[in-house]
DNA sequence: TTGTAGGCGTTATCAT
DNA sequence: ATGATAACGCCTACAA
């Protein structure tokens, strides 16, 4: 039903070339034919299609991104962010979120296919062994986003040092007894920021010459619900923390929720750290560990448009760094 | 480099129009001569170019989910439902959000081409003339959420039962003066909802014999920021009122943050009501309206799909239903 | 500078 | 039941 490349051709009195070329801003067309063909164009309402222009070009024009729970606060976030960087661009972004593993291979394996999408962001998800090689083999671009991969470009945030910012901060408060609150690993999604900001965590209260015992180290869902869960069992403890870092924001809500069950006063009697400041953190006033969500998602697409256009994607790994955001859910350690 | 419906052709020893039949299910092929076809699909990874079957066919295989400010947590609910519904089937759904007049123009304008996108979903924007034109001249299948229009399928909620549950709740909590603050109608998005959720407010309000004073109803921005303002004006007059219904849960959040501000204690001094029922709504003990955010989007998604395939579209309007949720935010009227 | 023809990978039509 | 062939709409050589 729509107007083709033809007939402006034809109404314009021109051969299909001549009207590609004008379409593409190409030179070597006459001034005079230009203005005719685009005249052509304006009275058609031509507009060329996608997909016609996909298949020749052999480009898709489209970049998938993909990752588990991309509903999440955070995740939106990052999202907001790669579609603000794409919006300036033609491209269309189809983003997947993938909650179980079968739904993961099905859909990355799709996605890592040259005439599916020109470049992938994979949001929270380290590709297996077998996904890395497809897209190397594949050869599409790939970026990933807060997931670690020696062979892949990738864009992370200093989560080692958010876990360290958050234990000095509790240690320069005087807490002694600190316990971390994460969602489980997921075996085929490699969760590892909170595997690392534990890792920061541990590394200064070792250094402060204190040790995090295994029963404070809690894993749940990671959702309010798990987190209050988890928190509850770490605080019905022989000797329960004072403080408590969440590896999120959304479980620090949990956290507090529980603190509020167990009549505990915040900060008071027990400080609750975040991570990742999304909006909600100012309003219910949670300290917590900021990270740049927003720009992880512009610089995934920066980066990934450079090496489709043919850039070094070397260095490999971009970090980008956190900082404390202290508010009110913590306090000097109760004495 | 991906291996084509030719080269499967060869391998298999068959003709390009035997293996599209195989890869569609089709009838009228040997079940030898299939079972040979798919090993080599099978041996050569071969997967049919999206591109190519959508030149072919004349369909996209996509569907376009255009809205103002999609990243705020009612949109990502509604989208969250509409990914959900998609996710069953093999659509792609490239969401764009536009906060500017321009871009809605121009993404609308590029959405409502059949070439373009198999069917459309208008999330909180009611088409304009030309729009409207536009998307029926092209036939593209669309159906609109949160948003009214009498000439389109559209799902949407009772808001004015909405404002009626909350002024309703309020008026039997003895309240007699109470506030709106809602957000400013853009001229370009037809932000109905605001003005039918006020529209149930005052109509219950002027059957109890109460009138809802001009300088009562603020708008501002539809943030926490705006609402926060608007809040704080709306508190600093004359006779101030004794309880705010706002016009989502955000800008809830926003008077409860003013409330703070001015030393009001909520609910004594001051109820509030929000509207959406987000996911922080039960961690702050918000008193709301939930609306059944994720279903909008999913039924949305259904719908579109049966119009696709054909089915009468009408009735044009589903509405579906509210629902009040007593929290904690709201209490009986200070005496 | 401009028109023509071939190709991108699939599906559909039409013989066989 | 199956193979050849013509679309689908664009881009890009190549020829003129």
């Amino acid at each position: 039903m729509p107007a083709t490349i033809g007939d402006v051709a034809r109404l314009a009195g021109v051969g299909r070339g001549t009207v590609s070329r004008v379409l593409n801003d190409r030179p070597n067309v006459d001034p005079a034919t230009r203005e005719r063909v685009q005249r052509a164009i304006a009275e058609l309402d031509f507009v060329p299609s996608l997909t016609a222009r996909r298949l020749s070009l052999g480009r898709t024009n489209t970049i998938m991104v993909v990752g588990p729970f991309l509903t999440r606060p955070s995740a939106v976030e990052r999202l907001s962010g790669i579609q603000a960087a794409l919006s300036a661009t033609s491209l269309d972004a189809v983003s997947t979120s993938v909650e179980t593993t079968e739904r993961r291979v099905a859909v990355i394996r799709d996605a890592s296919r040259p005439e599916r999408a020109d470049g992938l962001i994979l949001i929270h998800i380290a590709p297996s062994t077998i996904e890395l090689e497809r897209i190397l083999a594949a050869g599409i671009p790939c970026v990933l986003v807060d997931a670690h991969h020696r062979r892949l470009p990738r864009v992370v945030v200093d989560d080692v040092d958010g876990g360290q910012l958050a234990a000095r901060h509790l240690l320069d408060l005087g807490h002694k007894r600190i316990g971390f609150i994460g969602e489980v690993p997921l075996a085929e999604f490699g969760f590892s920021s909170t595997r690392l900001r534990l890792r920061g965590v541990v590394r200064v209260l070792r250094s402060a010459g204190i040790a995090i015992p295994d029963e404070h180290v809690i894993r749940g869902e990671h959702n309010r619900e798990g987190a209050r869960l988890s928190a509850l069992a770490l605080l019905a403890g022989e000797r329960p923390p004072t403080a408590i870092i969440a590896a999120s924001d959304t479980e620090a809500m949990g956290v507090l929720e529980a603190a509020r069950i167990r009549g505990l006063r915040v900060p008071e009697d027990l400080s609750v750290i975040g991570y990742d400041d999304i909006d909600v953190a100012d309003f219910i006033g949670l300290t917590t560990i900021r990270q740049p969500l927003f720009r992880t998602g512009t610089r995934a697409v920066e980066r990934l448009l450079g090496i489709i256009a043919g850039d070094d994607p070397r260095p490999l790994r971009e970090v980008l760094p956190v900082e404390l955001v202290v508010r009110s859910t913590t306090g000097p350690a109760p004495v």
